[in-house]
DNA sequence: TGATTTTCCGAAAACGTTTTCGGTTAAACA
DNA sequence: TGTTTAACCGAAAACGTTTTCGGAAAATCA
């Protein structure tokens, strides 16, 4: 169980001091000979020095550590997202620890404390389906902690927010449809209490206004974000005798539901009905018909997000509040054409 | 920016000392007036005391962190496995730290040596596509590192190892399609120099050797992981004019691509070929007709996964080395399905 | 040559804990 | 009552760094 080497050892072995040695492996500091230098370096080289990076952080009161919180692990969006993230944080220097909040508030609670007991040095937090109290989180803010929100965000929390911009790429899915020709069209929401929600409803109707098409509340349905949930009320619709023109779903899994009770049904997709899902997920190319979805970038997400955060770390604390929107693309499969098409909008 | 409050501001509030703070706040201490103690510990209530881990890392040489290294994210597999090694760990007082390789032999390495420094108490391991040099991590284990690999393990390495009974599966799988009439039987396999291909490989001619159905090597076929490959596996064979009478894929995206160009071409599946996964994922219920696939209990394997560590933990470092197989379920879908089933194996 | 500045080094404190060990006081014993 | 034992407390060292600051020696200046 040969000890790791620490700075001690080291100037013990060059007959000089810690503080010497430190300040030698320390590029920053000047009051030091370059000749003392390279011996301290080569030295660590030769005893395979590697610092310790929890004395480190005990001593500065920093850890390089990033935080991430998001409420779930099993879809594809947050995994990829975070892989990204964390391959441009370590470019920089540091090292980014994930936990999952499991969609409990509690959890979140919990790992919010860890994480700030561990003295990240930021945080990246996607809020869980149920936090309505943020009082925690301002609280760590104003403590002077960086932090940047995505995807789940909330309003009133005092920290740069990066969202993907729902109401135009909603906006632009229902344009699509109509443009295809297809009329009467509803529009399978999220729970309704998700701020993107609220955005997507208002991109469906902002589309439906502009082309001057009726529309009552009606052709708005709430549902939850599982295929089960999408079938379910693809369902209760067709059990009413109603039969939509188009159904613009506001998740991917949500509008493979639909597909897959329309076609249980004997539907034709996409002559009798065109379907839409958003948040395009590997399952669109799988579906038969191939899904029309809206990509959202992850890559620019996490770009987005790091820049803010590093920003937010340097200036220490002094973060821009807001939302900055990221755009996506619309990926038109078989799902929902019928003419030649409509350009692909990016 | 208020100060984090310490044992020391609790020892002055007090009028006493750290050591006695200390002491009254862990639990294992005995020589401690017990009104001492609740005085202590009603003081840290009230000034909302929380111990830096920080520091009792540094203290005690132990990080309650568990270092978690995997070659990638962005398929469901690992995310599931993650989250419940995270969920069984947190009830252990563990926290867990995810980091991914991108199935670099390089940054694979970089992990493990950032994870040891932070001096995590265990590591669990599943390893890059590319791993061939061990040594590093046998280097560790003899330092007295308690290390678990899973899924992607090297035989040579002197940790437990939890793998998916790959051989039986395999095995039952193909016996499956046998028993439902299928015969001349290929397998597409995953990449030949992963270890699991090859047991995967033994397993089918094993269950064809059971049947006498006669095999040739030419059944075998190497292909990728990704749909795309599995689409080109089949379209070579196809192009050859040889029409399989069913295909076992090592991988539900390669065994999705195969019934893809399959029915490209117009064959009818099951019926005129059969069609068979591994490793369920949720395409399987997309994809038409649903994939029949073998399913891998995440959870049990991130079960045996916690269970071996703590294990090696607590025995520090005396862990017994080997193989500890994991097994799965037979999901039957409409892609094999042709008689009137047998029974569902478990 | 003497005074001043520069260069370089090292002692020591600090970060927040845990843990050892000696010491004081009170309780138990004879 | 004197002695031994038990109960409790606190000083101090340790974990491995970084950083401040005083000071010695060397270099520069007049």
């Amino acid at each position: 169980m040969e000890k790791h080497v620490t700075i001690k050892d080291i100037a013990k072995e060059l007959n000089t001091s810690v503080s010497t040695v430190s300040k030698a492996l320390n590029e920053k500091y000047f009051d030091i000979n370059p000749e003392t230098r390279q011996r301290v370096l080569k030295a660590a080289r030769e005893m395979g020095y590697r610092p310790n990076p929890i004395a480190r952080k005990l001593q500065q009161g920093r850890s390089y550590n990033i935080g991430v919180i998001v409420p779930e692990f099993l879809d594809t969006f947050f995994p990829e997202v975070i892989f990204n993230i964390q391959k441009r944080l370590i470019k920089e220097g540091y090292q980014v620890v994930v936990m999952s909040s499991d969609e409990s508030f509690e959890t979140e609670l919990e790992n919010l404390k860890t994480l700030e007991d561990n003295m990240v040095d930021g945080l990246i937090i996607s809020l869980t389906r149920e936090t309505k109290n943020i009082d925690y989180i301002n609280k760590i803010i104003d403590r002077g902690m960086p932090v940047v929100l995505f995807n789940r965000v909330n309003p009133s929390i005092r920290s740069p927010k990066v969202i993907f911009d729902d109401f135009k790429w909603s906006h632009f899915a229902t344009e699509h449809l109509i443009l295809q020709g297809y009329r009467n069209i509803y529009h399978f929401s999220l729970p309704y209490h998700l701020a993107m929600s609220q955005k997507r409803i208002q991109g469906f109707k902002s589309a439906l206004k502009k082309y001057r098409i009726p529309f009552t509340e009606e052709h708005i349905i709430e549902t939850g974000i599982s295929i089960e949930e999408g079938q379910e009320a693809m369902k209760r619709l067709l059990d009413r005798d109603i039969v939509p023109g188009a159904v613009f779903a506001a998740g991917d899994k949500v509008a493979i539901g639909a597909i897959k009770e329309l076609k249980r049904r004997g539907y034709k997709i996409p002559d009798q009905i065109g379907v839409m899902g958003f948040t395009e997920s590997a399952l669109a190319e799988i579906i038969e018909p191939n899904l029309t979805s809206v990509n959202q970038p992850t890559d620019k997400i996490a770009d987005k997000i790091v820049e803010l955060l590093l920003d937010s770390i340097n200036d220490n604390g002094k973060a821009k509040i807001g939302e900055f929107l990221i755009g996506g693309t619309l990926n038109v499969r078989e799902s929902s054409r019928v003419m030649a098409s409509d350009p692909k909008r990016t």
